[in-house]
DNA sequence: CCTACCGATCGGTAGG
DNA sequence: CCTACCGATCGGTAGG
């Protein structure tokens, strides 16, 4: 007796090609005829698996913010910069394990059709209030500098967000030696304060 | 007798009005007609002044990338870290200048033919280089903290044009303001140093 | 998973 | 700037 409801293997495989399919050519411009031929199938058999190419994305997205959230929930750092370096740590590795699905999350989202766009919108909300919290935080226990917190919040979250664009699992740089440079760029700045 | 080649009211008219909507549909999914509708007339007549679909987001693109290298081209300061503020400055005022033909620029050029294609992405490493090599001047002169090149570049021009996303004219910080705190945030970092 | 097909819409042209 | 229209392609369904 399965209680549990599985997602088929050929509906994963056909989520997963359209993931990349989505992050090459963008969700607009990504037709079935284009999923079903890299699949080898008629575009009409798709719809044997799935219900439609919004659901599609809906999931990739939907699916995405919960993995950005998990990471958050994750920290139990106490200081404001501790805290703040382990959020740019995980949110940094969550894009290294879903490359394509968060390349799709971060450029395709507003393809998404009401209510979910709404309801999307609220969840990027709420995750950024964590980190405007958390710089808030920061400048209050006398850390960080009095800056504008929506102005840090969102340098931060594009910077980070935008290695997707760079990353390569292959470059000589690690995954987390990156966490740490970004860390270090964000919370310290490029300037030599030693010198 | 009229030597330079001027672009007619109406063409201006549609390109503008093209650079709205493919900012808030996207290149693909904007149509030819919902860019008639919006001008009042069919989208037949459209062809009378503009060749085609694509040819207007090629404009787009190129006249972003010229307005940036322009601002590049102005500097005269002389030290890594008076170079970097000043190109950061400037890279964000062009950004205020154009809000919706910036925004298409940094979302749709993906969208863009070849070889056009290959010509814009060219002319994006030639200007990411600027940054690199600013980056790179201020390392070797001790300014700036022996960081990964590229990181850092890629760091400093995500936050800039990440600005198009959440500026807005009629928020409480000015230009000046937000160029000078962007510049703060990036050079010395979020951290308190005076503490 | 296929064949056959639907109505809608696409970018663009002909000709005035 | 319009009417009329082109061939191509779209997401998706019916029925097997």
């Amino acid at each position: 007796m399965q209680l549990v409801e599985r997602t088929s293997p050929r509906k994963q495989q056909i989520e997963k090609q359209a993931t990349v399919l989505f992050k090459s050519k963008g969700y607009a411009a990504s037709s079935m005829r284009d999923l079903a031929q890299a699949l080898g199938i008629e575009a009409a058999s798709l719809y044997s698996h799935i219900r439609s190419k919004q659901q599609i994305l809906h999931k990739i997205c939907f699916e995405m913010a919960r993995e950005f959230f998990k990471a958050i929930h994750k920290i139990d750092e106490i200081t404001p910069v501790l805290k703040l370096q382990a959020a740019i740590a995980s949110h940094f590795k969550v894009i290294t394990r879903h490359p394509n699905a968060t390349a799709v999350f971060f450029t395709e989202w507003r393809h998404l059709e009401e209510p979910a766009l709404t309801e999307f919108l609220a969840l990027r909300s709420q995750y950024e209030q964590y980190y405007i919290d958390t710089i808030q935080q920061g400048i209050t226990a006398g850390n960080f500098k009095n800056i504008d917190h929506k102005l840090a919040m969102m340098t931060i979250l594009s910077a980070i967000n935008w290695t997707h664009q760079w990353y390569r699992p292959t470059g000589k740089l690690s995954v987390d030696e990156i966490a740490d440079q970004l860390s270090q760029l964000l919370i310290n700045g490029l300037g030599n304060t030693s010198k």
